[in-house]
DNA sequence: ACCTGAACACCGTTCAAGT
DNA sequence: ACCTGAACACCGTTCAAGT
């Protein structure tokens, strides 16, 4: 809160006349990050509408990788929040998920993409160099085999292979 | 700090002899934590493992809500930490995906069930009751619609079917 | 209406000193 | 080797008082 209020110029006190605490002040700002992504409205390609919705988020992750960590584990509920809900829902609708499947498809889309994302801000972390090799190779060793392919960058290709999977799930699950 | 030393009965000042910091302490339980999964060995059946890795990690969260927050934002490379991964690729493996289709594979399953369980410890919170119900009604009409499908608790149901969608878009994959 | 001084009850952390 | 007293430099928050 000091540190905030001396950005503005001003005295930490002060901040109480506009906010109710540091924990409302944080969701507010969780909030404002999720406003920046702008709507797509209502896609007439549901699967185009899946990779909008998660790319856009990822790009949140990416532009502020600290404010990002606020969504981690808040539950919003703002306006600015929910637009890019709304549109992915009415995008499923449109294609053809009925209620109930439209919600799971959601949830699925938003699980990935805010797990993708949090790694992706954590660093994967798999890599050769932060274990012990010996220990690594006696007791790991499908890790250290694949330890190359874990070390690679998280990229556009693996977080976009992600959402393919689940499209390709969703297809598949459509046309039952 | 000092409510940590105070449980065990001593001086906040005394951790400092076996912790470096409380990031590193924190580190310390987050760790632990992951460690508390118990170990299912290679399975032969690669889906399976996809299945036990994602609801232990859920279990986890359920038990320990609090901490489980831990995970969210932190890359683990402990060796008790490493067991499920190990564990899980290795049945990528056996289960016939190449080394970078294995980790892809985990990679997915992985952002999933963090994503989601850490949703779940947050609470999705879309049901109607947490926004004006007009505001609702304008602008999120699809929301609005589906909100008793969105209201419904995040259920043992929900997280199945994400799962199984990840499973049967690796299938297709695999096949292909 | 909005801001501030002073104060309260806390934090994590260091360091010299104790046993 | 392990613990502690005292202290430092912070926190978020309240409240009466200022303009």
């Amino acid at each position: 809160m000091r540190a905030v209020a001396g950005e503005l110029g001003v005295e930490a006190m002060s901040l109480y006349r506009h906010v109710d605490s540091k924990e409302a002040l944080l969701d507010g700002v969780a909030e404002q990050l999720m406003g920046e992504i702008e709507p797509r409205g209502v896609s007439s390609d549901w699967a185009e509408a899946v990779r909008g919705f998660a790319s856009s988020v990822r790009g949140l992750a990416r532009e502020h990788p600290q404010a990002f960590t606020l969504l981690g584990m808040r539950a919003l509920a703002s306006a600015s929040a929910l637009q890019p809900v709304e549109d992915l829902l009415a995008s499923l609708r449109a294609g053809g998920f009925t209620p109930a499947r439209a919600v799971a498809a959601y949830r699925a889309v938003a699980a990935f993409t805010r797990g993708y994302a949090l790694s992706e801000v954590a660093g994967f972390a798999l890599d050769e160099g932060s274990l012990g090799a010996d220990t690594l190779g006696d007791r790991f060793p499908t890790i250290r085999a694949l330890s190359r392919h874990l070390a690679s960058e998280p990229n556009q290709g693996s977080f976009r292979a992600g959402i393919e999977l689940i499209i390709s799930g969703l297809s598949a699950e459509r046309e039952r």
